[in-house]
DNA sequence: TTCATTATGGAGCCGTGAAGTCCATATTAT
DNA sequence: ATAATATGGACTTCACGGCTCCATAATGAA
């Protein structure tokens, strides 16, 4: 029940990106902009490449652009990308078999609040994120 | 953004409590009727004890019992006597700080996914999961 | 054609936390 | 007194998230 941090590295390199929808963003301007660690942030990108939401270029004034306008781009999208399939719990796996299969009282419900989450990444994209700005509703202490 | 097994395993031992919610259940029987590991449940049910969910009696027909009714008991609930308060994301956590915070578009959509994910959670009840029956709307291969 | 600059691919490291075991102790019914 | 229950905590194991590093490929500029 929790975003790794591969995940928000992830959705804070697009975001970031989402700024300049068509320009080009190379590693270590992502890298230094948003704080992630280089190397780290390399292999992450790759991921999203692979997977389709961002296009790269090769040497210099390589880098990264959006594939996709950010309000084409939500979150579920980023989440499979970078974790894969979502799945609540691991008997939902249909590999998995599950001894009390049957007559589980749990599946359906976990199943429901899945499709709950599903539904929230789906609707929410990028350009709800770029839109935010330090709303002061949150109160935090740091 | 998935539930541990330990979260599961309460859930199911909760849930199967409330089978017979004023009745009394020890460990062994709960161990075996759900499938888990009994050094492990003890574990487990200790936090649900600490944290008021079910009340615990020792010695001979010892064992554990519900505090409230399955409707009265939200996984919510659950959730916070397992894996303590809810947080999407680690920055949210009052004592971290984040060099980013200030401007961070992620943020306030982290927190608004997460009080919808709080919502369902309070939303269901262990109720909810007795009045499951493998429901064929599932199609599950195992 | 050479060189610098970018991304790619993959191996590998490390720390942490989930998952689970074990044992010694306290409580209580019989 | 004994057996059956839960409690408390130390301890182990292992997978994985998070991160580093290096060798390689592509490409623009000199």
């Amino acid at each position: 029940m929790q975003v790794t941090k591969t995940l928000d590295y992830a959705v804070r390199s697009l975001t970031y990106m989402g700024n300049q929808p068509i320009g080009k963003h190379n590693m270590k301007e992502i890298s230094q902009e948003q704080h992630i660690p280089l190397n780290y942030l390399a292999k992450i990108m790759r991921r999203l490449v692979k997977n389709g939401l961002v296009r790269s270029t090769l040497g210099p004034d390589g880098g990264y652009t959006l594939r996709k306008l950010p309000n084409e781009i939500n979150l579920l999208d980023v989440y499979e990308a970078i974790e894969g399939e979502i799945r609540m719990v691991d008997c939902m796996d249909k590999d998995t078999v599950c001894a009390l299969y049957e007559t589980c009282p749990q599946l359906p419900v976990w199943d429901k609040i899945q499709l709950s989450i599903v539904k929230i990444l789906e609707d929410t994209t990028l350009e709800d994120m770029l839109k935010e700005r330090k709303t002061p509703t949150l109160n935090r202490v740091n």
